[in-house]
DNA sequence: GCACTTACTTACTAATAAGTAAGTATATTT
DNA sequence: AAATATACTTACTTATTAGTAAGTAAGTGC
């Protein structure tokens, strides 16, 4: 049994995703679950807080992940992180560091901070986890781990993007030239 | 003396790109321009009317720039091209398919075409420019000249994006990966 | 059995959105 | 001088938005 709190989330999270921060109302939300407007606000008072919400359950989510990859081989880690963008696309949205970045300028200083939290988490992972690759020579790359890691979620968010205008699998076809650039030798 | 016609493209244009689609009104704009809200509805009936207008406005001055760098080496034409991003950032706002993009969903047919093209016209420049660049030996790539298109569109587009979140200067680090990349032997 | 909490609904408000119809002042054309 | 086109304003409509206040039905704790 789901609660209706997390289902509003979960709905909220693919109107963004899908739509954007500024292009979902609570009725759409509200709608899908056939519940009042007001039952919305019962649970997020504000528009804030429910984009707040929204921000704090991919990071609980990812973090969720990760810790059920830790047995696996670094190398096969950053591969299984791609594959959360493959996820994304066929949901039909693009990642949430995309749909909220593109809206930034109009979002409530506490969904920034929440969203540079977020951020930030996932750049660690990532450069720690390219690093321990590269300690095992199982990754190579020249530059820093961090600048590596933005390069990857900025080819990865940008695919999503650019696939809805072009109707090109730009995604796997993004993630498999990136994962052959970190093979070579 | 620049029309007010032009004057409402230019300033649609940079709400669409700091804001998004769906978070600028016909009102912000008629702001800016001391005119009435119904003042942009007599140049542009719709939303739609003018969300196309601005992005044939965004393909005319695409086709305008690079026609001025014709005489320079292909080589300098990407690095030209990359600047046209630096300048977006500087201006606080994002590509304009990065901005349509993510609002993809919410937009009516009619602009979704003129994107469509708009992507081929700066997906085909770019390739051509690429592929003369590799004749002369002055670029190296090993895809396809569209792939590498795609890959140099969709990286630029996101370190506008992530910038925002991150406040780490993204964007001139990986034109510059980009060009060390093109280099390489 | 009574107080209290949870999870809502009903019925609003105030603001803002896109869009329209009719009028007006200023040029431009004939 | 009269007719017409251009570039607006005034004054509106209809729809939708986030948000709120007050009420209610069904549990839960004691």
């Amino acid at each position: 049994m789901i609660s209706t709190r997390r289902k509003i989330v979960v709905i909220a999270d693919q109107l963004i995703r899908s739509r954007g921060y500024n292009a979902f109302s609570y009725s759409d939300i509200a709608n899908r679950l056939n519940l009042k407007n007001a039952a919305i606000h019962y649970h997020y008072p504000s528009k804030a807080a429910l984009g707040k919400a929204v921000i704090i359950e991919s990071r609980e989510k990812f973090l969720e992940q990760t810790k059920l990859w830790k047995d696996a081989s670094h190398k096969e880690q950053v591969r299984l992180f791609l594959d959360i963008y493959q996820n994304n696309r066929k949901n039909g949205g693009i990642c949430f560091m995309g749909a909220f970045g593109a809206s930034y300028a109009t979002l409530p200083e506490e969904m920034r901070t929440e969203l540079k939290v977020a951020h930030t988490e996932i750049n660690n992972w990532l450069s720690k986890t390219l690093e321990a690759g590269k300690d095992e020579k199982a990754i190579t790359f020249d530059t820093s781990a961090a600048e590596m890691a933005d390069l990857i979620t900025a080819s990865m968010m940008s695919s999503l993007i650019l696939e809805r205008i072009s109707s090109r699998d730009m995604t796997s076809e993004i993630a498999r030239n990136l994962i052959k650039g970190l093979e070579e030798k």
